[in-house]
DNA sequence: TTGTATGCGTTATCAA
DNA sequence: TTGATAACGCATACAA
């Protein structure tokens, strides 16, 4: 112990714990222990300070999935890179957990969720989280966070994606520009982040029928994996109803995205001379290269951080603040006026 | 309390614990704390458990640069993956220090690498390690690894991709082609990554001059960030000299790589057909899919994995196996014969 | 087969 | 300004 080096002894914390209570201490008594801790080449255990402290440092971030899948672009890391820079700036450690491994013996059992009580708090990833485990630790006052918006359990928090205002500025922008009639194609699915863009969308829609009187122009379709139904053939159809620009949502894999484009080229359309076309997020990256759509960026570092901050502000006790950020338009190349002119 | 469900206290670390003495347990007993556990969702604290029994089923890693960087391309996301993986499958969850991310709190601090004690162990990644620190931690007898060779501090385990071997048989399959002069771009720098591939390149050349008895054919260029030397003249040269065949090594960034791509296509030439490249190591992603080169993939997970279960096998007291992993040849469209004919 | 007592290294509360 | 002393939550030797 430096203890014996020094003639002190709980001193020995307070010193070197940085004396958090402000405790008046002399000068002398530092110096002598620094110099018998850098003699002994002693180090406080962060066990025994964590223990003390009754709190470890530790947040968890489970992924329902795993959390480094080979394949990258499925990969939670544009939000790990935000989550592990704000967890630095807050003195906080990770701990990874995964739904398929979770301390390797209780792999996919009941109380797999359980495992992250050893973190402080813990982040949450993904659509398939189990809702009856996550409901409990909500209900025992585990400080979690779920990152992309969530309705359920009750009183979770959570961070996400601005997607109703998102969308609906991209809209506005092909209103802007003189559309009057728009498609939305999205996904087949009920999850918060299409319903929101589609709250956009139509929001967005409607404003414009109240200025102009028009009809509501909004259409929306829902198509499936992959998405079979976007072909030239309706891409042509559409146009011949009136529409001039086609809004994609933008999906795990980028399928929506993806018909869209391979079916107007195989139309011999051109976008922006004889259509517009948006897409409601970021490109896959090999179509990132080709053209870049119009549309908006998810801000996935920033929803890391955020729900970071959220988290630690949760084991503080404060109550939480606004849960939602903002996305970044993006002005891309797939957009311009109407073929027929405005209107 | 797990304590008060059941109606024992001690015995709940037994069962819980694993019963790693094989003491006899009532079956009723285990079931009873299992209930219990499961019911209240307990979790023995790690810091508790690693202070009372020195050790707590937890592996850290430690990079010394962001884990989760935002420029993915220098990320240790690959690792990260094998990592993972194997760390499940050993039982041990995974906690990411974060003391050396930026912006942490405790950036360049001198204990930021003392909270590592906190796991069982450790993985480190990087070549920028602060090397006093991590001398005190093995030298304390403190279970480490490091994920790439590395000599110093003396002690420190390691694993490592065989670069030596992998880049011989690059080599071996370009004399094989029947080239004889092969030039060889690297960094400028004395990381052992690039000090091996030049052991393996002149190994596997001076193989060739021994058995055919020409002269020592071996060139190595050393050059800088940008690669700025590597012109179409300077390829050029090359070639009136004799090279038919040039070999880069592998970077962070790329850069030996895409400058000899650069400047051999900007020289009007092609390869295979005016001359063979190859590529020791993985292409960015942006030329990968050009035009597949020559050369060999690191298996970046399966290094992660091999760590941690060199770690794993330090923990328990076995001495170190086999440190280096093998590199896989993968066959480009690079390469072909020298233009002349071999010889 | 299970309960009791003790210690792991710190921090926090009080007393000196 | 500093030194005792009691937790912190768990594991282990030992007694029951």
């Amino acid at each position: 112990m430096a203890r014996l080096a020094g003639v002190s002894q709980t001193t020995v914390s307070l010193v070197l714990g940085g004396n958090k209570q402000g405790i008046a201490l002399h000068e002398d008594t530092r110096a002598r222990v620094f110099a018998a801790a850098r003699e002994l080449g002693y180090v406080p255990d962060p066990a025994a300070r964590r223990l003390a402290a009754a709190r470890n440092n530790l947040l968890g971030v489970f992924s329902f999935t795993a959390t480094f899948p080979t394949a990258v672009e499925h990969s939670y890391y544009p939000f790990l890179a935000g989550v592990e820079q704000e967890a630095a700036a807050q003195g906080y450690d990770l701990v990874l957990f995964t739904g398929s491994s979770s301390g390797g013996a209780q792999a996919g059992e009941p109380g797999a969720l359980d495992r992250v009580r050893l973190a402080d708090g813990c982040l949450f990833l993904g659509r398939h989280v189990r809702g009856d485990q996550l409901r409990r630790l909500v209900a025992d006052g585990y400080p979690a966070v779920h990152i992309g918006r969530r309705d359920e359990p009750a009183g979770l928090a959570w961070v996400g994606a601005d997607y109703v205002a998102a969308s609906a500025e991209v809209v506005r922008h092909l209103t802007g520009l003189g559309h009057r009639r728009v498609v939305l194609v999205r996904e087949d699915d009920d999850a918060p982040a299409s319903t929101d863009r589609e709250h956009g969308f139509r929001a967005a829609l409607a404003e414009c029928a109240g200025r102009r009187g028009a009809d509501d122009p909004a259409a929306v379709v829902r198509t499936g994996r992959p998405a079979a139904d976007i072909t030239p053939a309706w891409v042509r159809a559409r146009l011949a109803e009136g529409t001039t620009a086609f809004v994609a949502e933008e999906t795990d894999t980028g399928g929506a995205w993806r018909a869209l484009h391979t079916a107007v080229a195989a139309a011999g359309l051109d976008a922006p001379r004889d259509l517009s076309l948006a897409l409601l997020g970021s490109p896959p990256a090999d179509l990132a290269a080709v053209r870049p759509p119009t549309g908006f960026d998810i801000p996935r570092a920033e929803l890391g951080a955020a729900a970071v901050r959220l988290l630690v502000a949760q084991l503080a006790g404060q109550e939480r603040a606004e849960p939602l950020v903002a996305c970044a338009f993006r002005a891309g190349d797939t957009t311009g006026p109407p073929p027929g002119g405005p209107g």
